[in-house]
DNA sequence: ATGGTAGGGATCCTA
């Protein structure tokens, strides 16, 4: 099974582009983010007519994430059970009996100094508290997403520019460390580890100003993290990079993991 | 050099 995370930022503008995509790939699950529309704005004709069930937590404008899956998609959770929160951004299913799936849309934090950043930690911190309550012996879970952070400055094109600002603090790279320490694993380090000669650029985003894609100046801040107990259960892992380059891209990749039982 | 672009939807907010 293919299982692909992709912030598509409007599932509405990105229509043609989503499209052409699943054509191309076939994924058997799709974990969207930034969304961008109410569940009945929605377009799921479109992906319905290709095979795929769909289960949604929207909202107006902002936020929105989903899951799109060719197997039925069973004990559907929307939103963190244990924050409070107004803005959807975390879906939670299983698909095909053994792969337990989630979308997340970590906040951006807009910065140190915001009260959104404040948020970010607060979303972080109520994360790591939910998923361990999620690991269950006979699945793999997959919590896949825009985690707006790139956790180390390996994880940075253009380092020197982007150390230190939002998305690489070393508060943030805390909560992802601390994540994975709850019983996950980053699931792009276990196949391209860190520091060999050989590791291909995973960046999955690309800011959509002053040429950032040209000069290939971008972030590895969408992740795959995998229960650490089957994460043997994942074989391979990349990101569909030259999605960035088409017409009217998603200022993000999507990333992709094989899972065999 | 503190900009730049994109999306939603309203004349600004978020990223």
């Amino acid at each position: 099974m293919k299982v692909v995370s992709w912030n598509v930022n409007s599932i509405r503008a990105r229509l043609e582009n989503v499209l052409r995509w699943l054509d191309e790939e076939a994924p058997d699950v799709v974990l969207l983010q930034e969304t961008k529309c109410i569940d009945e704005a929605f377009p799921r004709d479109f992906f319905e007519d290709r095979g795929y069930n769909v289960e949604l937590y929207g909202q107006k404008t902002y936020n929105g994430v989903a899951i799109l899956s060719k197997h039925p998609i069973e004990d559907v959770q929307r939103g963190l059970s244990n924050f409070e929160d107004d803005q959807a951004r975390y879906i939670e299913g299983v698909v095909n009996g053994y792969v337990r799936v989630a979308s997340v849309y970590v906040p951006n934090g807009e910065s140190k100094e915001s009260p959104k950043f404040t948020y970010k930690m607060q979303f972080l911190d109520a994360l790591r508290e939910y998923l361990p309550d999620r690991l269950f012996t006979d699945e793999v879970f997959i919590v896949g997403g825009d985690y707006n952070i790139a956790p180390t400055p390996q994880d940075i094109t253009m380092e020197e520019k982007w150390e230190g600002s939002v998305m690489c603090t070393p508060a943030e790279r805390e909560q992802f460390q601390a994540l994975l320490s709850s019983g996950f694993i980053d699931i792009a380090r276990k196949f391209h580890p860190y520091g060999k000669e050989e590791t291909p650029d995973l960046t999955t985003w690309w800011n959509y100003r002053a040429g950032a894609w040209q000069k290939n100046d971008g972030l590895r801040i969408d992740h795959l993290l995998v229960s650490r107990s089957n994460a043997g259960m994942v074989k391979e892992m990349g990101v569909h990079r030259h999605t960035r380059g088409w017409e009217k891209p998603s200022d993000h990749a999507p990333v992709w993991c094989a899972v065999e039982r």
